[in-house]
DNA sequence: AAGTTAGCCAACCGCCACCGC
DNA sequence: TGCGGTGGCGGTTGGCTAACT
């Protein structure tokens, strides 16, 4: 690893995890002497035990002046959300558009804040069917009897299922879309290129009649083409 | 009061682009 | 022109704390 040059060359290894108000102001006379640029370097020269990219991520998102901590004001999320919109998540650019604030902070605010309300927006804006016809349901107990969505029919979950007898919980491809684990990325993905956007009809696992997991699927996935025993390039993560 | 869950945030990881040799 | 070193970036993780049961 390159960024572990500096000290393991020295025979000594990494500080990693929280810093400590030494190491805060060691790293920031340090930067103050040669400069916020070669992070191998400060940190080789600074005597920290840590590698230039640890120094360098401590200086932006913690040290460097004139940065803001703390409460995200309307404002700034209104922009936040503006430049989301158009950029996606392009951190760096947006944190640029908003002075003392980090992409490190920007990211996680997005993450623990506006994700959901961008989430309760798209459930409201929702169209089955039509915008992203192909939806996967997974519907957790009794489901014994057939049911065939589409755009024209598509109620809301809580009238479509009895909720006094059934626990449930239904994944739609927008949530797929705003998981970002490399396997749920894959297979949002893959069930684009798969799937034409105007197969949008749901049909339930008909003969299940247990208490367990039973499967409500959309009927593009054909037993010749599902999920699980699909091409290795779904699963196959080189 | 103790255990569990959810929210938050600092820090790490891995990939990629750039630059100098 | 290829290669290694470095910085930048986005995604992810882990730990702390508050809220809830």
């Amino acid at each position: 690893m390159a960024y572990e040059t500096a000290a393991a060359m020295q025979g000594e290894s990494l500080r990693k995890g929280p810093w400590h108000e030494e190491e805060d102001e060691r790293l920031i006379t340090f930067v103050k002497l040669l400069g916020s640029r070669r992070w191998d370097y400060v940190a080789r020269v600074s005597g920290l035990k840590r590698s230039g990219k640890s120094c360098r991520l401590r200086w932006l998102n913690y040290l460097r002046p004139n940065i803001k901590h703390g409460h995200i004001s309307a404002e700034e999320e209104k922009i936040i959300l503006q430049l989301h919109e158009r950029w996606g998540n392009k951190w760096s650019m947006i944190a640029r558009k908003l002075p003392g604030r980090t992409d490190n902070e920007i990211k996680n605010y997005w993450r623990t804040h506006l994700r959901k309300k961008e989430m309760i927006q798209e459930q409201e804006n929702f169209q089955f069917g039509r915008d992203n016809g192909r939806q996967l349901f997974l519907f957790q107990g009794e489901c014994s009897r057939v049911q065939n969505y589409n755009a024209e029919s598509y109620k809301p979950c809580d009238d479509i299922l009895d909720t006094e007898n059934r626990s449930y919980e239904a994944v739609g491809q927008s949530d797929f879309n705003l998981t970002s684990s490399p396997y749920e990325t894959r297979l949002s993905d893959w069930i684009s290129s798969e799937f034409p956007s105007d197969q949008s009809e749901i049909i339930s696992q008909e003969d299940c009649n247990s208490t367990d997991s039973c499967y409500c699927y959309p009927s593009w996935v054909s037993q010749e083409n599902d999920l699980w025993g699909c091409s290795d390039s779904l699963w196959n993560m080189e």
